[in-house]
RNA sequence: GGGAGCAUAGCUCAGUUGGUUUAGAGCAUCUGCCUUACAAGCAGAGGGUCCGCGGUUCGAACCCGUGUGCUCCCACCA
């Protein structure tokens, strides 16, 4: 068959694909040999993949199918995550297009439709995890709704509840007034805003005195219970222990004093107003004042502000401030540079609040996670940049709140009777049992407690839950799997998820859930914006397939982005993929060319006097191999790819081939092409991992076979022959040096050149003399000294270019004198060094050697310029 | 307020035990090529005070200090 003139992905993808899975490659069943297990970090199931998942998951198949080519029992299981309040907004949205209020359902009602939502993105997500050539074992698909998943992580509850390391209570948490819901300390994400600071009036009571203070949010003042100073502030000690009068609605409340108070900020007095800020509470709950709740769930001021009822926040805020002008109590308003907490999910300023919600007391869970990483048990990638970060968060968290007040998620599994008394239990009939042994009530009328748990409390458990271990004791799965080999997943999820998964892993199994994290960095776009789906900043991975082809949309993402560091995303990266495609796929073409006029014994042999070419490739071939190994073991995985990549462009396309490459009329020897078609199906096993599509099909295009090189295990490395590579190098240099002095001198290729070599080491040139002139279009090679034409020096080597053009000398010349003054400076700073007794005592012995070398090399260098340069004085 | 990271060619980035006055890649630029695999290509070329300053060292893009600029994380200053 005809091969394309270019490649085309379009042709070749989808087919290999189901061709894989026909053939179950990817499904991983336990057995002899020694698993390699990556858990997806699971997609919620919000959207489509941007190009951070992209990044991720070319990451772990990299990994994995390399693994899996290595002999392992690579496992990749796929997943995908309810994402509680980020897809419960999503649904409610929706269902407001459509006409519908979320609390015009029932809970079951909403239910099914945030199922309907979830099956149709989590189908997408799954096709473009696919299209990109994942090979994850789709009979493993795990999602954190599932009923074993939901019926682990409601044991999970039970067990800590069980343990004292849950607990229910009232605490000032981070409140979402959109979604109406409490938040995780980790779900608030900070953002520099400029307010304004207003300087408030508060009488003292019974005195014609008033002390000013300065507040951030006058719509809070109703909720004031007292006024705080400095206990060492003279300007305040007349009034402690006296009333102010709350502004608006004339309440006196106590003038005390707390150590907390910043003499120096403000006016040096603070309002306290325990219900709506961390601080006041705490200096609320230390005085004894009272906490009154200005503000409903929605945001809006409550019937305890008395004034403004009804009115929502931001808007109660400039209402206020213009009562308290026209009762000339506003002294001031000062523009104010500060920082306020918005929900990560519904962009919402987030209210702190009092609120009855439930906690996991960290601290314990915490320290053998923190444990297992300073230990080294568990490997972090790159290390040095997240330790710290890991470390300082663990050594500082506070309690986690886990309930939502959410419909989409697992119900919090506690029951609660008439009168607040409650039961933690996996179901209502264990909860009405607990109601009879422990307050000796009969057939309670209980009711389930109506929020949900925090999305994190389910994929915590990820690594241990996708083989269903927890629920199912008989299931083996998870003592083969378990603790799997490395997670692979951006550093903005290190707190969120890293830590957590660390802290159940040693929790509930005693046992770390993974051996490595690879953390990648942020994919940002030009303006270095992170790329998410709320900026709508991301391009659609789809397209980009379609355009490029899902290899090359793999090499651009991984050809310049080590662990850990962050990527501005450019489209030129997957062109150079696309191109690299093609070029690879040309590579295939030639060689068939040569292997079918071989075949057909058409024209005369070729003289067979390039054994060099191959020899040379195997070495560098086994060189690269051997760095590549060592890379990957690093998690190097963007340095392993470009050194394949200049591999395969460079050593073998430009140079191996075009060195082996036959004459017109000639054919190559079947050998040297099998030798080619071997070399080439090693750079294509190699490559493999990265780009897996072009590779398996070039695989069979190279040969009609049955197997496939998607589970191709790897062969061995032999010792390098630096002899060889260095002579290689040595080919590719001449080479070079004499195309560029026909380029200079303007001598097309077409104009044949006679060489003469003139050199101490005339056996340097054994066996690479035929590519050579081939190289550079040479009719002759000659060992002499020689006039006239063109010289250049290689090495210490002198190449006389003959030729019956005529030459104008003052071009080399010119670069001789350059190359001249270049090496002389050279050679002095190199004499300097080796006269220096410091750098003869300190320096390692085969640093020494080499600098002696190079001075001798340089020396015999700038000699041979010097002579080219009086032949060339003669010459003229 | 505390902590971390980054600063290398016009652009996007590599450069992992400090060792060539000569620091790499892709894109872009320049020169020459429709050379029978590839113009998404071939053969070459040019382009860099490795952010500034100081230090350690025989030797620094790399280690230390400091300054500047950018990014991120954490934290309860009204």
């Amino acid at each position: 068959m005809e091969l394309s003139k270019n490649y085309e992905p379009s042709l070749v993808e989808d087919k290999w694909y189901s061709h894989w899975m026909a053939k179950k490659y990817f499904k991983s069943v336990p057995d002899s040999r020694k698993a390699y297990t990556v858990v997806i970090p699971p997609p919620n199931v919000t959207g489509v993949l941007h190009m951070g998942h992209t990044l991720n998951e070319t990451v772990q198949d990299i990994l994995v199918r390399r693994a899996r080519m290595n002999g392992y029992n690579a496992c990749w299981v796929p997943g995908s995550d309810h994402a509680s309040i980020a897809t419960e907004a999503k649904v409610v949205a929706m269902l407001k297009d459509r006409g519908i209020e979320k609390n015009s359902l029932s809970r079951e009602e909403f239910l099914k439709y945030a199922f309907e939502w979830k099956e149709k993105y989590g189908n997408i997500i799954y096709g473009q995890i696919a299209k990109l050539g994942c090979s994850v074992d789709w009979d493993r698909v795990s999602f954190t709704m599932d009923n074993e998943y939901f019926a682990a992580v409601i044991k999970v509850f039970v067990d800590l509840y069980k343990k004292g390391l849950i607990y229910r209570g009232a605490r000032m948490i981070n409140w979402d007034v959109v979604a109406k819901t409490a938040l995780s300390d980790e779900e608030v994400e900070y953002k520099d805003v400029t307010s304004k600071l207003y300087y408030v009036k508060y009488k003292v009571e019974n005195e014609d005195d008033y002390i000013s203070i300065a507040t951030q949010r006058p719509e809070t003042i109703m909720g004031d219970t007292g006024v705080c100073v400095n206990p060492h502030d003279e300007r305040y000690t007349h009034l402690v222990g006296k009333k102010v009068i709350v502004p608006l609605i004339n309440k006196a409340v106590p003038v005390i004093t707390d150590d907390y108070i910043d003499k120096n900020f403000g006016t040096g007095v603070l309002k306290i107003t325990p219900a709506h800020d961390i601080n006041d509470y705490n200096i609320g709950l230390k005085h004894n004042l009272a906490v009154i709740d200005v503000l409903n769930e929605d945001g809006t001021l409550s019937q305890e502000a008395q004034i403004l009822v009804g009115e929502e926040r931001f808007e109660a805020r400039k209402k206020v401030v213009e009562l308290l002008k026209d009762a000339g109590l506003l002294i001031k308003e000062e523009i104010y540079d500060s920082r306020l907490g918005y929900s990560q999910r519904t962009n919402s300023v987030v209210e702190p609040k009092i609120s009855t919600q439930w906690f996991v007391k960290i601290k314990e869970l915490a320290q053998p996670a923190l444990n297992a990483v300073l230990s080294g048990d568990i490997n972090i990638h790159p290390g040095e940049k997240f330790l710290a970060t890991y470390k300082y968060w663990l050594e500082n968290v506070k309690d986690w709140c886990i309930s939502r007040q959410l419909w989409w998620g697992q119900q919090i599994p506690a029951w609660y009777d008439d009168e607040g008394r409650f039961a933690v239990a996996e179901n209502e009939e264990k909860a009405k049992k607990i109601f009879n042994t422990q307050y000796a009530i009969p057939n309670a009328h209980l009711k389930r407690d109506e929020d949900v748990l925090d999305t994190w409390f389910s994929s915590w458990l990820w690594p241990m839950q996708v083989f269903k271990g927890i629920t199912a004791p008989g299931n083996t799965d998870i003592n083969y799997y378990y603790p799997t080999s490395v997670l692979v997943t951006g550093q903005d999820i290190i707190f969120f998820w890293v830590a957590r998964m660390i802290m159940a892993g040693m929790e509930f199994k005693n046992e770390k859930p993974f051996s490595d994290v690879y953390f990648t960095g942020m994919v940002r776009d030009k303006q270095g914006r992170k790329m998410s789906k709320q900026l709508g900043n991301s391009p659609d991975l789809l397209e980009l397939i379609e355009k490029y082809g899902a290899d090359a949309v793999r090499f651009g993402i991984m050809i310049s982005s080590p662990a850990g560091n962050d990527l501005l995303f450019d489209e030129s990266s997957l062109e150079q993929g696309r191109n690299f495609n093609n070029k690879v796929w040309n590579a295939l073409k030639l060689i068939k060319i040569w292997q079918n006029k071989s075949v057909e014994e058409s024209g005369i042999p070729s003289k067979e006097d390039n054994d060099f070419a191959v020899h040379w490739f195997e070495e560098r071939l086994n060189e690269v191999k051997t760095n590549i190994e060592i890379l990957i073991s690093q998690f190097r995985l963007s340095e392993a790819l470009k050194q394949l990549y200049s591999l395969i462009w460079d050593d073998f396309c430009s140079w191996y081939l075009e060195w082996i490459k036959p004459g017109f009329d000639q054919t190559l020897s079947k050998q040297k092409i099998a030798k080619t078609l071997y070399f080439f199906e090693e750079l294509m096993q190699l490559l493999h991992p990265f780009m897996p599509f072009i590779t398996e099909e070039i695989y069979h295009q190279l040969k009609e076979r049955d197997d496939d090189l998607t589970v191709k295990q790897s062969s061995g490395i032999h010792d390098k022959n630096q002899a060889l590579l260095k002579k290689g190098s040595l080919l590719k240099q001449a080479i070079t040096a004499v195309r560029d002095a026909r380029n200079k001198h303007q001598l097309k290729f077409a104009n044949k050149i006679d060489l003469a070599i003139q050199t101490e080491h005339k056996v340097n040139y054994n066996g690479i003399q035929n590519i050579l002139c081939k190289q550079v279009n040479a009719g002759s090679f000659r060992f002499e000294e020689a006039s006239g034409g063109i010289t250049v020096v290689v090495n210490a080597d002198k190449f006389f270019i003959e030729t019956e053009n005529k030459i104008d000398q003052s071009f080399q010349k010119e670069k001789l004198l350059k190359d001249l003054e270049h090496l002389k400076g050279f050679l002095i700073s190199l004499a300097k060094k080796l006269a220096n007794d410091k750098f003869v005592a300190n320096a390692k012995p085969e640093v020494i050697e080499l600098e002696r070398k190079k001075k001798t090399d340089t020396h015999d260098k700038i000699a041979a310029i010097e002579q080219s340069l009086r032949q060339i004085e003669a010459g003229i």
